[in-house]
DNA sequence: ACAGCCCTTGACTGACCAGTCAATCCATAA
DNA sequence: TTATGGATTGACTGGTCAGTCAAGGGCTGT
C-alpha cells in the first residue's frame, strides 16, 4: 500500500521522539549527546539528523506536541457552561493527568521548557504566556459573573494557579512528594480547594 | 594593617561571585564561559580558579549563601507570635524583596538550582526540601490552632503557597509581569490573598 | 527485472571550553 | 634591603560533542 513507506517513517521519527524523552529527562538535555538519543532509540546517529534539523529541534517538537494540546483543552474547558472552579479542577486534572501518563515527557517540559528562562523558555514564550492569558480569562469572567471576589487580579490568580500546579508536578519530578494513583486525585482536590477556598479557617 | 592583604583576597572573591551573577543571569549556567566571569570581573581567567575549584562550585556558593539565609528568616518568622497569615506575608515580602535587591541573583537561584532537577537542582535538594518543611510546620500549627481548616494537607499547602510566589518571580523574570515598587507591594498581597483567602466570593 | 529514490549508517571534522600550570608580580615582615 | 609566599596572569591541553557527509541498502513503481 501507499502509506507503507510513509507509515515506517513516521514511526521511525516517533521512535527518535519517544527516546528523547527518555534520555533528556534521565539525564537533562545539556548532560545528555544526541548518540545517548540514538542508542536509546536503536539507531544509528546519523539518523536522527535526517528527521530533526538539530538537537534543539527535537526539544521544541517536543513541547509544542503537548502543549499545543494543553491549549486547546484551557479552550475547551472555557467554553462549557459550568463553575469556574469546576473549569480550574477539569485543567488541574488534565495536567495532572497527562503526568499520570507520561512522568517522562511532563518532567523534560516543565524542567527544560517553561522553567528554562534562558533557552527554551525564552523561545516559547508566547506559547507559556498564552496559557496564563486563557487562565486569567476563566478568572476575570468567574469575577464579572460574581462567583469568584474580584480582590485578587485575574491575570496573577492565573499565575498562583498554574504555580501551584507546576510546583506540585515538580515535587513529584523530585521525589519529595508521594506519588501514586490516590496521590494524584488528592492532589487535583488540594490544588482547587487551595487555590478557590482558600487555607483560612471559616467564620 | 594585618587585613590589608586578605581583606583584598575577600574582595576579589566576592568580585568574582557578583560577575557571576551578571554572566549566569544574562546567559544561563551553561551557555556562559568561565572566562565570559573573569571579563566581567576585570580579571584573569586563571584568577576564578584561584577562589573556586570549579565552575559549578561558583553556583553552589551562590545558591546557598542566599538559601541559608531565607531558611534563616523562615525560622524567625515562625518563632514570632502573630497570625500565619501575616507569617506567610512576611516571609512572602522577604522574598519579593530579595528579588527587588537583586533580581539576577535570584533569577540564578530559581532558574539554575531550584527548578533545575536534573543538575543543581538535585544536589541542593535537602536544602530546598528544608524550605517546604518549615512552610509546611507554620501551616500545621495554624491548623491545629484553628485559623486555618484542615481541608488541605500542611505540605501541600506549603507547596502551593511557594509556588505562587516563585511563579511570580518566574514572571518577572520572563518578562510577563509588570515590574515595579508598587507591583512588588501588590504582589506580597496578592500572594497571601490568594493562597489563605481563596478566589472563592464569599457568601 | 531494474532504475530511482529515500532511508540508513557511522566515521569523521571542526569548534568549543573547563581546568592546568609555569611564570611573574608584589605586599609584607625580618 | 631582601626573602617569602600568596596573588595574578593567560597560553595551553585534553576531551567532548553537535553536526556533516559519502557510501550502502532496500522498497516501489514501471
Amino acid at each position: 500500500m501507499a502509506t507503507t513507506r510513509s507509515q515506517a517513517a513516521a514511526d521511525k521519527r516517533r521512535q527518535i521522539l519517544d527516546a528523547a524523552v527518555i534520555t533528556f529527562s534521565d539525564r537533562g538535555f545539556h548532560a545528555c549527546r544526541v548518540s545517548d538519543i540514538a542508542d536509546q532509540a536503536g539507531v544509528a546517529y546519523g539518523l536522527v539528523y535526517h528527521y530533526f534539523a538539530s538537537k534543539d529541534k527535537i526539544l521544541d517538537t517536543l513541547f509544542l506536541e503537548r502543549w499545543t494540546v494543553m491549549l486547546e483543552r484551557i479552550r475547551e474547558v472555557d467554553a462549557q457552561a459550568v463553575p469556574a472552579r469546576e473549569k480550574l479542577w477539569a485543567i488541574a486534572s488534565f495536567i495532572v493527568d497527562s503526568y499520570r501518563h507520561d512522568p517522562n515527557l511532563m518532567k523534560v517540559i516543565i524542567v527544560e521548557v517553561t522553567r528554562a528562562a534562558n533557552s527554551f523558555g525564552a523561545r516559547h514564550m508566547n506559547e507559556i504566556r498564552e496559557a496564563y492569558v486563557l487562565l486569567g480569562q476563566i478568572v476575570e469572567k468567574a469575577q464579572a459573573a460574581g462567583s469568584f471576589r474580584s480582590e485578587v487580579a485575574p491575570q496573577f490568580a492565573a499565575l498562583a494557579f498554574y504555580g501551584a500546579i507546576e510546583q506540585v508536578l515538580t515535587g513529584w519530578i523530585f521525589g519529595v512528594l508521594a506519588q501514586g494513583e490516590a496521590e494524584y486525585e488528592q492532589a487535583k482536590h488540594y490544588i482547587v480547594e487551595t487555590i478557590c477556598g482558600g487555607l483560612d479557617a471559616r467564620e
